[in-house]
DNA sequence: CTATGTGCAAAGGGTTTGCAAGTAG
DNA sequence: CTACTTGCAAACCCTTTGCACATAG
């Protein structure tokens, strides 16, 4: 890979990122700094720096990918509500504990968990509270 | 829902089909019987049955999406030889671990995992001897 | 009768690709 | 010099949708 300005901003636009942005995330933070640069270098890009390892692509069913800085084994849960990505640090290795499955050879996966995030459980405790406050 | 002579062969298309079958495949099928069916048909009646619980989506990242008959908690590997989808019968419930991690609300999840189906890591066996053979 | 379901064709949305021009090494 | 990268627009693929007609209950 040789170097170009637009792989390195789009790069450091995942990097920089907390919010596990999609391809569309990345193109428009990118175009701040490089007004000309196109969608489909953004999605060249991103694919070839997950190729390379250097960003994790993060699926979602029924929407964009997600990209995401954090390399280190994790999970990704989607909130039900808002659609967040939350990041989701498990006591155990799920790639060990899916590898010592029985019935094939599993070598890897793709896991999307879905939830409520703190935030919108906290919105949703207030509402709550809201309602039976006129009781 | 309503009786439909459509939904019923789209049903027991999936029923009767073993290699978990997509979208096109189902239409591939009940076109045999029902020559004028379409496949937005097809596609209205597998997101309803599937809403209804009657049969499964298989989610498979960055491929259409796969349709299950059998509604018991079980979890599905797509070989990333031959690419065919293999039902594995995990010892514990993913659901209940999940659902267990600390962190946030987890109440669901989307799980593909990766490997060798036997077919292909026979075949794989196989290419290995005949590889030695003549050494 | 009316709420649902159907077939058709067109639209949709995210992503990829062909091409000619530009650029790193 | 030449292999890789870019911007643009068009193509792709799977899936959904609008519409007028058909059908179950």
């Amino acid at each position: 890979m040789k170097y170009s300005r637009q792989r390195e901003l789009v790069r450091e636009a995942v990097e920089k990122s907390s919010i596990h942005p999609t391809a569309d995330e990345v193109y428009q933070e990118v175009r701040k700094r490089e007004p000309t640069i196109s969608l489909a270098t953004v999605y060249r890009n991103l694919n070839q720096l997950s190729e390379n390892h250097l960003i994790r692509r993060v699926v979602v069913p029924g929407d964009s990918d997600h990209f995401d800085h954090t390399l280190k084994e994790h999970e990704h849960m989607i909130c039900t509500q808002c659609g967040c990505v939350v990041d989701i640090w498990p006591q155990v290795s799920l790639q060990a504990l899916f590898s010592g499955m029985e019935g094939a050879h599993i070598t890897g996966y793709d896991l999307t968990l879905y939830g409520i995030c703190d935030d919108c459980a906290r919105k949703r405790g207030e509402a709550e509270l809201q309602d039976t406050a006129h009781v």
